[in-house]
DNA sequence: GTCCGTGCAAAACGTTTGCAGTCCG
DNA sequence: CGGACTGCAAACGTTTTGCACGGAC
């Protein structure tokens, strides 16, 4: 038996694990409100930004300071929790949890949703064009901005 | 006989009569802070942020409003005379140019210089994951943040 | 004369910081 | 106890807006 629930909450176990692993390495405390926070992020959707996980998060745990918010979000990435994600066509920055496999984004350009996408020949490619100018990759950030090819979207 | 000032100017001339297109077309006024606000985007420097472009502008022509330059951006990206570029690793947005010619973007990490790139094996091949997605690439952002090989930058 | 364009100041926006107090180890 | 963590409010830097005036056509 197992279900979308299950794994919302096989992968909290494996977040909350990872947070508490950079804690201790960090000689950082353990406190309820990160661990709150942890949650409102892994339960509730996968992109996400800053100000909508505070709202989200207003509603589930009232009381939690935005600046709180703010100040977990870099342990967050730094732990390994999440990381910074694709920027919709108005400019907002998304976060998203760090699944240890790179992806590349798809937004949609008319209702805005984000879609995944991995292409080796597009990572090796990229690495090799760094090459040539005689730069290292390091990371990088490849978003494609696209209209759905079925129009009913959004009615 | 030329040379890069002679470059400057033809170029200048260029984006200039791209502008004036445009506010004939959209039935606005010339005026002449557009046109200097222009000149101080097309004469110096080719990457740069709103904010920098201000202080240039603020000695080239003082009195300009600041308010003035951030409302005439939008204008200068629908006439074509510019366009969003890459965001550099603290995520600052920069404006570029638009030559007709797309291009995508090496940022150093060392030193927080913009270089460019073009690869049409990238270009086709993430319209042809789009596809396969059943969406249809109209843009994309692809930045490659890269460490430089010679390590001799900025000393 | 009618909009468009402008400068200024004030507001908005998302985020960060200072501070005084609390919690963890 | 000391340092990490917190909420609040105030500050921040960038961008946007309201308003009254000046300019283009």
């Amino acid at each position: 038996l197992h279900g979308p629930a299950q794994d919302k909450k096989k992968l909290l176990r494996k977040m909350s694990q990872k947070l508490e692993d950079f804690v201790a390495q960090k000689k950082l405390n353990r406190s309820d409100v990160r661990e709150s926070i942890l949650e409102s992020i892994v339960l509730e959707g996968s992109h996400f930004r800053a100000q909508d996980l505070f709202e989200r998060l207003k509603k589930r745990k009232p009381g939690i300071g935005r600046a709180t918010l703010y100040r977990n979000l870099p342990v967050f990435v730094a732990s390994g929790v999440i990381k910074e994600g694709p920027e919709d066509s108005e400019g907002n920055t998304f976060y998203e949890l760090s699944d240890d496999e790179h992806h590349d984004h798809i937004v949609c350009l008319d209702c805005g949703a984000i879609y995944e996408f991995h292409d080796p020949f597009i990572e090796k490619r990229q690495e090799v064009v760094a090459d040539k100018m005689r730069f290292q990759a390091q990371t990088h950030k490849h978003v494609v901005y696209a209209h759905c090819t079925y129009k009913t979207k959004g009615l």
